[in-house]
DNA sequence: TAATTATTGTACTTCGTCGTCCAGATAATT
DNA sequence: AATTATCTGGACGACGAAGTACAATAATTA
């Protein structure tokens, strides 16, 4: 944003509270009705502000854009994945954060953010890959660390832990986001996530366990 | 389109290959500088015809987006996935058209397009639906009917079929589809893919395998 | 109170694009 | 040749939205 002053300045003080109401209205409007559809006197009459404020706290259009975005990708908290000390928690703990990170991404809000990012990539390069970095990006090293722990202590066997992990991701996704994104369905229920992960979790343990990590009924195959 | 006109009438043809090179050209400047950058004029112009041709073949710009998709979206040809006599033979069918629909998806233009679509599901929720359901919706179902077929004959047991090839499409593709859209890297190579899908193919079968379908070396689980 | 800075509301300019109109050229049929 | 319909090229009006100008007003400090 534009117009640092010199704090402590006699002379009326800026109103904090009305820059972010312009950033919030400019993200309601932004995920509503797209980027280019988004007007700068409908971002200041639903800020309950005059037009005339958006322009001094943002340069033009492009700015407040990448002003909002940058605001909500900071807000973003890292999802964190644990390292348990055998292979029962590790697997709980992966359960837990595939459907964290599993309801987060299928939100509408999410799903239409992803898409604007998307759109804006060629322009704003970093915020998008801030973006992917900040989120399933950096789940996704967590993951493959876990594995990879889990294969050197001998429960798992895994030769490719990234590969590994981003198939994994893929499969807690499968292609729910896709059929959000183009209107086929709406986000799935948390149950339909549970099942989900879990099938998910369940099928790798299964597929790369070795007989030290198979333990509980429920991830031990079945012998003829 | 409009102006359908009396076939065999006399005064001068409508030329076809213009309205050809006229969706050509709206589809090319839609992906390059996305629906609202792309103006009537540039269309016309690169399409190396007169603006008011492209009226008389198009009502208005929202009837040359739906004419442009409609046309891609019908050429799309369907894969085919043969459910083959053992588990073996289905195996590399998967495989084949996995490492297929991966090659197709990932493909800039086609990222791009789906994008485009994803924006237009408001106004347009029925192109984006179309091209979810000729491609990879069609393809989930011939895939769940194969897994259902093999779990009907002994070679695999997996309950829920749809779910499976559901997370089974999801680790082929993983996060590639995202980064890609995020303009974090790039379409991944012949041999990446083929490599995620052999693995992911593997992964399926290694957990959801029955006795009866291990047969080879590769496929077959690791005993102590 | 005086000075200073933020905010407001309106009106305004500027600009780009959509969609249309029109006169002339072109390509077919009869 | 006459006729009919399409294509061309430019010019045009309408409209919306970006960003600005300005005078008035509110909220601070000295």
């Amino acid at each position: 944003m534009a117009g640092e002053r010199k704090r402590g300045g006699r002379g009326r003080p800026r109103d904090l509270a009305k820059l972010e109401a312009i950033l919030d209205a400019a993200y309601a409007l932004f995920l509503e009705r797209g980027v280019a559809a988004t007007t700068m006197d409908a971002v200041a009459e639903r800020a309950c502000v005059s037009k005339m404020t958006v322009y001094a706290n943002f340069q033009d259009k492009p700015a407040l854009l990448s002003a909002v975005f940058d605001r909500k990708i900071k807000v973003m908290h890292l999802l964190d994945l644990p390292v348990g000390p055998d292979l029962e928690s590790s697997i709980e703990h992966l359960i837990k954060v595939g459907e964290t990170v599993v309801a987060i991404a299928t939100q509408p809000e999410v799903i239409r953010m992803t898409r604007l990012l998307a759109e804006g990539a060629d322009q704003q390069p970093q915020l998008a890959a801030t973006f992917y970095t900040a989120g399933r990006g950096e789940l996704l090293k967590q993951i493959a660390a876990c594995l990879k722990s889990l294969t050197a202590r001998g429960f798992l066997s895994i030769n490719d832990p990234e590969l590994a992990a981003d198939q994994l991701m893929g499969a807690w996704f499968g292609m729910s986001v896709l059929r959000q994104s183009l209107g086929v369905s709406g986000p799935p229920s948390p149950e339909a996530i549970a099942k989900g992960v879990r099938y998910a979790v369940d099928t790798m343990i299964r597929a790369r366990s070795t007989d030290a990590g198979v333990k509980s009924n429920k991830t031990r195959r079945k012998r003829a």
